[in-house]
DNA sequence: ATTGCTTTTTGCCAAATGGCAAATAATTTC
DNA sequence: GAAATTATTTGCCATTTGGCAAAAAGCAAT
């Protein structure tokens, strides 16, 4: 809790009272590795942030292949906004790749909080609109450039990624097949 | 004008009166074929508005190639957030690709109008989140595709901007050369 | 250690894309 | 409308990546 606290905080001020508030309201959640979050076609119920582990957001394209389009690690927020704002199905899988150690607000609670606490919701908005930039920032870099570029800059934004993720999630997040990640690993050596 | 406050109200309700305000605190701009609305280095001063027209933005990759980011088109705002909120210097190049007719508004009007009209913030902040959801969502599928799949799609996501844009640029937001492009577009007639 | 299961690497060849330069087409300028 | 400029297409060949299948490596359970 402590560490969501830590995150919040760098957006804003929050007094004692109001930080005990969001303690308060919020929910321990453990994933274990490979623990959907999220599915597709279910309404996103939860606002979340991880605390340790990574997770993934992945969906079916019209091949049928399953491509990861983001990974999000500990110390960030993980919530499908579309889905948990207007309650509409999701699109797209939230995996835990990792075991993963979370913190969330029920829908209910959020609002509450938003509510309740003055000068939330614009904390709430620097956090969301530095997230989706920050998403925005990663993937934008990556489309132009040829295999290896990709995968070096990978090692770059996620340096203690790499490990830590099957191999195939990496390849599809990348935009090759698992055999190209796997010479272009080599050829780098 | 209009234009930009039927766009707006999609997000919420306003009076008469705030409506008023927001017109007289805009201005328009016009922007000819090439001309910059931002350049990287500087710190963008304006929130804007696109009546008519297209933009691209745009930076140069570590080849010092141009790589174009993202087309942005009419009926769509024009930011760069990261540059507008916190006075940074941009990364990127905003260029408008047709002649543009704009609405802009000034960091100093825009404030204000956040501060006057109750609820105008939660509007922003559902405009912004939806554009930048936006741009996420255009760029994300088109990763794990070949050159003719990311090209058809881009056909249904701008159905009527390909004609309206030089194939360098395409070729470039596509992640391809502009002889590879050259090439898809003849295979598929 | 052995077995079974999953992940990663590798080989082989085909297909897609890149790099470069020349040819053609389209657009602008005078 | 001719010339100059710019944008697009094409040819040629090298390089990269994909598809598929088999081999190797890693991991977990017994």
């Amino acid at each position: 809790m402590k560490k969501f606290i830590e995150y919040i905080l760098q957006f804003g001020n929050l007094n004692q009272q109001q930080i005990d508030l969001i303690s308060k309201k919020a929910t321990e959640l453990n994933l274990n590795k490979d623990d959907y979050f999220l599915e597709a076609g279910k309404v996103s119920k939860q606002f979340g942030f991880i605390i340790d582990g990574i997770t993934r957001v992945s969906y079916y394209n019209n091949k049928g292949e399953e491509i990861t389009k983001y990974f999000i690690e500990e110390n960030n927020i993980l919530v499908d906004l579309e889905s948990f704002e207007n309650e509409l199905p999701s699109i797209a899988y939230v995996q835990a790749i990792t075991d993963c150690k979370m913190i969330v607000f029920s829908k209910k609670n959020w609002q509450e909080l938003l509510n309740t606490i003055v000068g939330f919701d614009t904390i709430v908005y620097k956090i969301i609109s530095k997230a989706l930039l920050q998403k925005i920032e990663r993937r934008s870099s990556i489309v132009s450039e040829d295999g290896t570029t990709r995968y070096l800059a990978f090692l770059e934004t996620y340096p203690n990624l790499a490990n830590r993720i099957p191999l195939s999630y990496l390849a599809s997040y990348l935009g090759m097949t698992q055999s190209s990640l796997s010479r272009i690993r080599k050829n780098i050596r």
